[in-house]
DNA sequence: AAAGTAACACGGACCGTCTCGTCTCAACTG
DNA sequence: CAGTTGAGACGAGACGGTCCGTGTTACTTT
């Protein structure tokens, strides 16, 4: 039935700006400054241009996070064979985000956007709890780690990682290198040695 | 030099209609329809007594956490001396909130309230992590569970425990007894027998 | 022609500030 | 002790803003 139809398709050029709008906003002033004015303004492009193809503000910053537009790129977990080491260079990665000074911010931000958005909750898991299959790591790292079993409960584990990074965020601690050795001890198992 | 001013002092009846209208309001239709102006209609109570004690809806919702007026109160965690059962317990009982309709948008509208203010961010984390010293119940517990050792990070384990029911909050996970039963898995090592 | 676009007008919600007139209470006065 | 004064909290609501979501118009592209 696909039967074409006339007229202009949709304006690439206009998504692009709007999304790279809303995503620059985003980052400098947080999820509750981000206006649908705002962004129309900055992308030189009409409101209507954006109500006609999201529905909220919260469906474009979802957006924006699946093109990867809104999370730094340096987060994804090392693979050196050696699961421990590669988890505290990926704490220290995040940790040090969140001690850019517009990193808690942009953190908070997301979560913010969450609360009111399910496809932002599951990407933002998705993004940090499944990044590069974290679960699959704990898996494999099961075999070498005594203090892992071979059965424990993997996605959980991931999940309690961010999850108790995430608290740290909104309760405001500070996570310094003895934290994440204590987080670490708390997920994988008293350190050997 | 303490000398007394003169004239009426602060309306602890304006200050508690003020409060219960807030959390009423909070509780019906979540933190971002909570309006100042809402309160003050609801409250019979001027804009300007609410602006004159608080700088922002933040500060209001803070203070009725502060009161206990807007967490349900059953979730204390019991002590039968069996400290798995008793996570299980207690870990039932919030899955049984965030299973009652209202629960989940309550939890969520508290994490977008302590994305923009610290104190209440500070006060989730002691209401639910801290709840009854989860800490120390897992440090006694550590005596007697075989995979839990002596000298392993309590702290972080009760954050990475409720972290994790956060990020399923916001990633809009539901919460079923095996889900309880991994995520217990994952902070006390696997069940015994 | 049909459909996407930028621009802008519009009513509505809520913001935070401000001013009004009223009321309450401690301090002062005779 | 009785009356007065004055600071300050109070309810009410007007005000100029910002942002919302919708509607309209004129231009452009296919």
């Amino acid at each position: 039935m696909a039967q074409s139809r006339s007229g202009p398709v949709r304006s690439e050029a206009a998504r692009r700006s709007i999304l790279t709008a809303a995503a620059q906003i985003f980052a400098e002033r947080g999820y509750d400054h981000l206006t649908i004015e705002g962004i129309a303004a900055r992308a030189g492009v009409g409101k209507q241009t954006i109500y006609r193809w999201w529905s909220s503000k919260s469906d474009i910053v979802a957006e924006c996070l699946l093109e990867g537009a809104l999370l730094p790129g340096q987060l994804s977990l090392p693979d050196t064979g050696d699961i421990r080491h590669d988890l505290t260079a990926w704490l220290r990665a995040i940790a040090a985000v969140m001690d850019s000074e517009s990193g808690q911010p942009l953190i908070r931000s997301l979560i913010a956007a969450a609360t009111e958005n399910a496809e932002i909750g599951r990407r933002l898991r998705d993004s940090l709890a499944d990044a590069d299959s974290l679960a699959d790591r704990l898996r494999v790292a099961a075999g070498t780690e005594p203090n892992l079993a071979a059965e424990a409960p993997f996605t959980e584990l991931s999940e309690a990682l961010v999850g108790a990074i995430l608290l740290r965020v909104l309760s405001r601690s500070p996570m310094d290198d003895a934290v994440i050795d204590r987080l670490l001890a708390a997920i994988l198992g008293p350190a050997a040695g």
